[in-house]
RNA sequence: GGAGAGGUGGCAGAGUGGUUGAAUGCGGCAGUCUCGAAAACUGUUGUAGCGGUAACGCUAUCGAGGGUUCGAAUCCCUCCUUCUCCGCCA
């Protein structure tokens, strides 16, 4: 969430920074007569009970003395009263202002791109050779299919339709993409987590996936337990309510989890195979760090998530978002997208985001900064997130572009001595 | 799932209704001493909100949320969580 007091002490450049998102300011106004409401009851309120302090401090003394304290009692009564009646509506309106405020997305940095829909996301990156090939190239579900390694029915099956099983050659590629992602990140300073995969109502909240896109998530009713839709949320969770030390940071974590999403409102869309799905597998990086790096250390991460894909020998492209198209947390965003041979189409293979300090005002995760006179004060990490990589889609490029005129698959050089087989 | 015992400051650990933001010890920071260090001694040391240029003041905070009371770390209720024992189980 944002500062209350970015917004109180600077509403038109939060209001103008809205506008860039395609975003309705009127949400401001709101926040803004809200807060004047509460400050005042605060003041109200404090000012009452610094009176019952000290009069409850006098009536103890008396107490003490033995002498009669009947008329400061009753008159402690009627304020305690009022005290509740102003901490009910002081209560009401923190309510309110919290609700508003989980609705308004994060603020998008100077140097993003301005645009009004996705068609004004700016390319900045393409890498490798798009194959040609002198046969009818098959697409990931013909070659699954024929190859015995996917099976989409059966997975429907188990399931329902958008959970996918994997077998034989399939599910070991599948496990020696993920170890062989793992391990890169591992070489690249991330420390690998593995982390619960059902998370309750106050991480999701941390992460600010809840309640925007509740919706989205696969929750467990008895429990009020929610199915990760990246492994984002519970790393980020590692340091909720936590105070790191600032020669830590640096932190970076990456993990490997199942991630779950309904996907509710895209059914007929991308429906074929892997491009949707409900359940897919993914290695998340997470980075926190001090305010003043996290710019730099999201061009680092990614360079690590592009990184897989090189030495995959995988062609793929890197868009910079626009304004009206960057993620509800984040500040500024790159978006990975691998080439899909059959579809003729770029997929999203990866999003690495700068999350500045959005989820971790609400997550409280701070670090002791140490100031020039040796002083400490406390403030918020910036959080960062981004996939390194997901498999899915990442798996639909490589079947189709490593296909042979056989109709087999050919293991990249990689991912080889994780397979222990060359060929599909 | 059943029975019992706990959850207090960075940590350990007092405190069962009235100057207790909280004794004491350890740790951290600053200083004295020292060529320097250790030891010793002295001081200091949570977080957040509101007001103030600031010094500072006020408010909240003893697992979380409610309640009783003029006043709650202390009493009551609900929830979460940890430990021990029993049962069940991958």
């Amino acid at each position: 969430m944002l500062d209350i007091k970015l917004i109180r002490d600077n509403p038109e450049s939060v209001k103008n920074k809205l506008i860039l998102r395609n975003e309705d300011t009127s949400v401001i106004d709101k926040i803004l007569e809200a807060d004047g409401k509460r400050l005042n009851l605060i003041s109200v309120s404090e000012t009452l009970k610094e009176l019952r302090n000290s009069v409850s401090d006098e009536i103890a003394v008396m107490k003490k003395n033995k002498q009669d304290s009947s008329d400061k009692i009753a008159e402690m009564k009627k304020v305690s009263e009022e005290i509740k009646t102003y901490d009910e509506k002081l209560r009401k309106v923190d309510s309110e202002i919290d609700l508003l405020l989980k609705y308004v997305p994060n603020l998008p940095h100077d140097s993003v791109p301005h645009g009004k829909s996705e068609k004004d996301n700016k390319e900045i990156l393409i890498w490798g050779k798009l194959k040609s090939f002198d046969f009818k190239v098959r697409d990931h579900i013909e070659l699954g299919k024929a190859l015995d390694i996917l099976d989409f029915e059966r997975g429907t099956k188990i399931s329902g339709s958008g959970f996918p099983l994997y077998k034989g050659k399939g599910a070991k590629l599948e496990r020696a993409l993920i170890n062989f992602m793992l391990d890169e990140q591992s070489k690249n300073g991330y420390k690998e987590v593995m982390t619960p995969v059902l998370v309750n109502r106050a991480s999701m909240e941390a992460a600010e996936k809840v309640p925007k896109f509740e919706e989205d998530m696969y929750h467990m009713e008895k429990d009020d337990l929610f199915a990760i839709p990246t492994a984002e949320v519970p790393i980020l969770n590692i340091h909720r309510d936590e105070i790191l030390k600032q020669d830590e940071l640096p932190l970076r974590y990456c993990g490997f989890t199942n991630c779950f999403r309904r996907e509710a409102g895209s059914y007929g869309k991308d429906t074929k195979g892997f491009l949707r799905v409900h359940q897919f597998n993914k290695v998340e990086l997470i980075n926190f760090c001090k305010p003043e790096d996290s710019y730099s250390e999201l061009e680092k991460m990614l360079e690590d998530a592009t990184g897989i894909l090189k030495k995959l020998n995988i062609y793929f492209r890197v868009i910079e978002l626009c304004t009206a198209d960057i993620g509800f947390a984040a500040s500024k965003c790159y978006d990975i997208e691998v080439w899909s041979h059959a579809e003729n189409k770029w997929l999203e293979a990866s999003s690495v985001s700068n999350c500045t300090d959005f989820q971790t005002r609400r997550a409280m995760v701070r670090y002791k900064k140490i100031l020039d006179n040796r002083k400490t004060k406390t403030e918020l990490v910036h959080a960062l997130n981004g996939s390194g990589l997901a498999t899915s889609r990442l798996m639909v490029a490589l079947m189709e572009a490593y296909q042979t005129k056989e109709g087999n698959i050919s293991v990249p050089e990689a991912l080889r001595s994780y397979t222990g087989f060359d060929v599909i």
